[in-house]
DNA sequence: CCGGTCGATGTTGACGTCAACATCCGGCGG
DNA sequence: CCGCCGGATGTTGACGTCAACATCGACCGG
């Protein structure tokens, strides 16, 4: 398709396999030997060959050695909103893992989880000379919209890409159980639920998740109330929250939401865990040291991270083909003193 | 699963531009002005060209443009720790703003900021094919020990650089100032400094600036204290304060160690602010949401990613030589709940 | 001393793209 | 009716690298 025109050519590119080999009075063919540490080479000329490599600061050009091997030793990453603790969390173990297997990362941040920004980025960042890619949190895309360039390995941290692509994603339903059951085994008559944006997937998960709880468990079912993952958000809920006396447990979907709701909650008088419980969702490092500290569900984002990898190579690498693998990353339940029995 | 039946002579990489050129009956030369935008076209041509393309799913090949143009598209970029907030953030901005100048980021997260591990990375980005690079935070390298390839446009996010090379940095100075100052206002007889690891670059400047606003103020100057960023480490720092009745406010240099300190005060009975003062640094978003809200120095990492783009470009583009170049970013004081007078 | 062998090194071509130049065609002025 | 002109399209080669094959020379066994 029509591209924007480059930018213009930043011009040499330094010395190339052909200056040093005329420096060491060789020819280029040596050179490529010493540059990719072949074993035929004499020890007096390998010396030669590396003492002209330095002379002349060169470096191998990649550009061109990719266009030779046909792969990039590249993975593309699609983020959104990196800064959020999950994703740079996330991306973090990536570019760890990739490193780690020797290759580097090209990282795409898209303004909206949607399916057309993802799948532009997709066909952007294919252009770019990648062997894979890795989406992050594809959110409000679905499984039947998201184009991603044909051959291209991908692996999506979402499970309901399962059969389109290979997923990697934390075993949220498990989490969303113990952290309602946590609740009402403490006694609470129902929890209430804090929720994430609807367009959301894993926001989703966690709230159908927490009604069936309630359901199975033969408890009323409170309307949802929603934020956007904001800790502002969860304080402005937080504060009508508050005001509801029907209120004793509150699951919200993310700490920095439940750190908000708890705050408000403060501020109406409420006290958390005497008045209302509450319970977050991510285990970020604040969360130990908020007052109180939050009891949480603990996403393991590094495992997640190195996961996705893990399953990117096996398809580069191998050609498998995983359309249905599906890893599930185990959550858990930390405890801290956010909870309590509800008072009476 | 049986893999695909290779195309004759051609690994993943999908279809090139002579496949094109024979379905869509023209020369490869004609493909590529589609493929480029040119004018001179036929447009019944271009629609068969287009639609060739379209049918077999072909985009170019960018390693072979980056061959033939000697440039990439792609600014690299090194981190260290990028889960942390203000890695995260400014990483965000330098993809947002590489973007929407065209550029793809490859990332690297380095395990050590030294320079060893700098120039490792650096050497290693080079080799994948980048138009230059952004360090973010060098943290413990210095000038003379880091070293990047010869003609590789360069900034980095450490005012310690300039000279060697441009750099886009907070001004910390002026913020430490500020909070060292407010802290004075308020009354209190010194300021107590809770400071990052001493092989960072940007904890030693905030602890430089207390020390000098203390001694210019005809103030005593207590021990440092150190933490190494984490919460964590700011609780069990801040145990050991909360023993010491001289003090009385205390100028935390990240916002997460002023949390883990606020927490550790209270449960050793010292309220904050009533007994004592605190105030942090970076003004991350939970900031606003502790208990108390707490008082802090606000750090733009947005607009300082967006101005190492703008750095880094003016010396891709315009071969710029900018190494004298520095853009201080301001900061500001954000005084909220955490702060107060002394008693008595 | 000679053919043979093997390791070191050189030569060629191809990866996909695009700029420069070459060619081809229709139309138009003379 | 011819030749010229300009736009559309084709051909060639080069970007830097490396695999495959070619060559070269020294050493070895007979």
């Amino acid at each position: 398709m029509t591209e924007t025109v480059q930018a213009p050519g930043r011009g040499r590119s330094g010395p190339s396999i052909a200056d040093v080999a005329q420096l060491a009075g060789v020819s280029s063919q040596t050179v490529s030997r010493v540059s990719t540490g072949a074993e035929n080479v004499r020890p007096a000329t390998r010396e030669r060959v590396l003492a002209a490599m330095d002379e002349l600061g060169y470096s191998p050009n990649h550009a061109a050695r990719a266009l030779r091997y046909g792969s990039f030793g590249t993975i593309g990453v699609i983020a959104h909103r990196l800064a959020r603790t999950g994703e740079s969390r996330t991306v973090e173990a990536v570019v760890e893992a990739a490193r780690a297997e020797g290759y580097t990362v090209s990282l795409v941040d898209v303004q909206s989880p949607s399916s057309d920004d993802v799948t532009a980025a997709a066909a952007r960042l294919s252009h770019q000379s990648i062997d894979g890619l890795v989406i992050i949190r594809a959110e409000t895309a679905t499984p039947a919209s998201l184009a991603v360039p044909p051959r291209m390995p991908v692996v999506v941290s979402d499970s309901r890409f399962v059969g389109h692509h290979p997923a990697v994603a934390a075993d949220q339903v498990t989490g969303t159980h113990l952290a309602v059951q946590h609740l009402l085994d403490l006694g609470h008559r129902t929890v209430h639920h804090l929720a994430g944006p609807a367009d959301s997937a894993p926001a989703e998960i966690r709230v159908d998740t927490w009604r069936e709880h309630l359901v199975g468990s033969a408890r009323p079912v409170p309307a949802v109330v929603r934020g956007d993952w904001s800790a502002r958000s969860g304080y402005e809920q937080g504060r009508l929250l508050a005001a509801d006396p029907d209120v004793t447990a509150v699951f919200c979907a993310n700490d920095e939401m439940a750190a908000g709701l708890v705050r408000a909650l403060y501020e109406q008088g409420r006290r958390v865990p005497e008045d209302i419980s509450v319970v977050g969702f991510d285990d970020i490092p604040l969360t130990e040291f908020l007052w109180p500290p939050l009891t949480t569900v603990q996403q393991d984002f590094h495992l997640i991270g190195s996961r996705l990898v893990d399953l990117l190579l096996r398809q580069i690498r191998d050609r498998e083909t995983l359309t249905d693998s599906r890893i599930v990353v185990p959550t858990r339940l930390v405890v801290r003193a956010s909870t309590a029995a509800p008072r009476g």
